[in-house]
DNA sequence: TCAAATATAGTTAGTGTTTACTAACTTTTT
DNA sequence: AAAAAGTTAGTAAACACTAACTATATTTGA
């Protein structure tokens, strides 16, 4: 995961492309338009297109990955801790509208086994930790118990991600924070003990 | 939306190629192949390709609305109306697999404004009868009041959605309807009074 | 009523465009 | 001197779609 100056200005070109036009104009004739070079000078830097996307993915996990341990590693409350998640991931998207691209882009990549299973691992890894949080919670009364912490977390996600659709297939028009500060409200009143 | 018989077959086997392996796998060849016949007897039903994906949404689009209105028809309690809603996805999505494809493929059809527009319309409807029951089940003290309808519905939306994804993730594996009335059990539990 | 006219639904063969990617060469940096 | 990073020119495959032709139903008019 050490990646070069110039593979970095690619994996933001590409970002750039993706979040413009979504997957599809991610070419390597736009990229190389981009990069104001060459298309063949794009596979100096990487072997193929699909360890362009696979660095990308990569390159962001890694991101986001660090930003949550930071939350994880506080000495907060489980809510607290969940809602710090729920708003890192609004403003996010909001800041890199590109992302949502390959956020909902599970479909786009399932014709390529290697990028799909990336995907999915990075969801599983993002439920997983929403879920020890979640018990977490549930352990210190801070979160009802009556009902299972996988099931909670479903609904989380879900609703974050729905939020997101919704603010995407309406052309990015409404205040996504707003819309994601709404959301918490209701799903704070849903799980709190 | 009246189609010939041979449309409807075309409009089957696009369901076909699509629920087997995505969007990206319908192509007038596949498309021409699975009909066993020459690939301009396609265009001798349908304009383009776009026309073809359209009929297919609206196609099914159809067959939803239906079986949803008769629910939303019938006397019952607006839990009992949301919980059938609820458990009618579940079973329908199990029963034709090609439709999580089309269910997410609001990325693939991005780049055609026609049929992005088409996607967001039906979920836009959807949303709004959810909104409705939950409303009505507020007024009726069936469903708490504390939370509003329109967050209640992204959160039961966002559910489905979640769950649906995971399943399709994993490679089909669990048993989506008991994964449905799982999170069904929580959902009940959140929402009502 | 039945052959001619026509509309329908299929065929073969092909086009132009876009795609990812490569071979071979040149320039720049180390 | 050689490795790294760029260039031009090009390839093969996939794609949606079309022109022109043919077989097969269906309609129509004497």
């Amino acid at each position: 995961m050490n990646f070069t100056t110039r593979q970095v200005e690619i994996i933001e070109a590409s970002k750039y492309l993706i979040g413009k036009k979504g997957i599809q104009n991610l070419t390597i004739k736009n990229l190389a338009k981009k990069m104001s070079f060459s298309e063949p000078a794009i596979y100096r830097h990487f072997k193929d297109k699909t360890e362009i996307l696979k660095a990308l993915l990569l390159f962001h996990r890694e991101i986001i990955k660090s930003e949550i341990i930071k939350i994880l590693d506080s000495e907060k409350p489980s809510l607290i801790k969940i809602q710090e998640i729920f708003k890192f991931k609004f403003k996010h998207i909001e800041k890199n509208p590109a992302f949502v691209m390959i956020i909902f882009s599970e479909t786009s990549f399932q014709y390529c086994s290697v990028l799909s299973s990336i995907v999915s691992k990075i969801m599983e890894q993002r439920s997983k930790k929403i879920i020890d949080l979640l018990k977490e919670g549930q352990k210190n009364n801070e979160i009802r118990n009556d009902v299972e912490a996988e099931q909670l977390a479903t609904i989380i996600m879900g609703g974050i991600r729905k939020t997101i659709l919704s603010w995407k297939l309406e052309g990015f028009k409404s205040d996504l924070n707003l819309e994601g500060e709404k959301l918490w409200i209701t799903i704070q009143k849903l799980i709190k003990k």
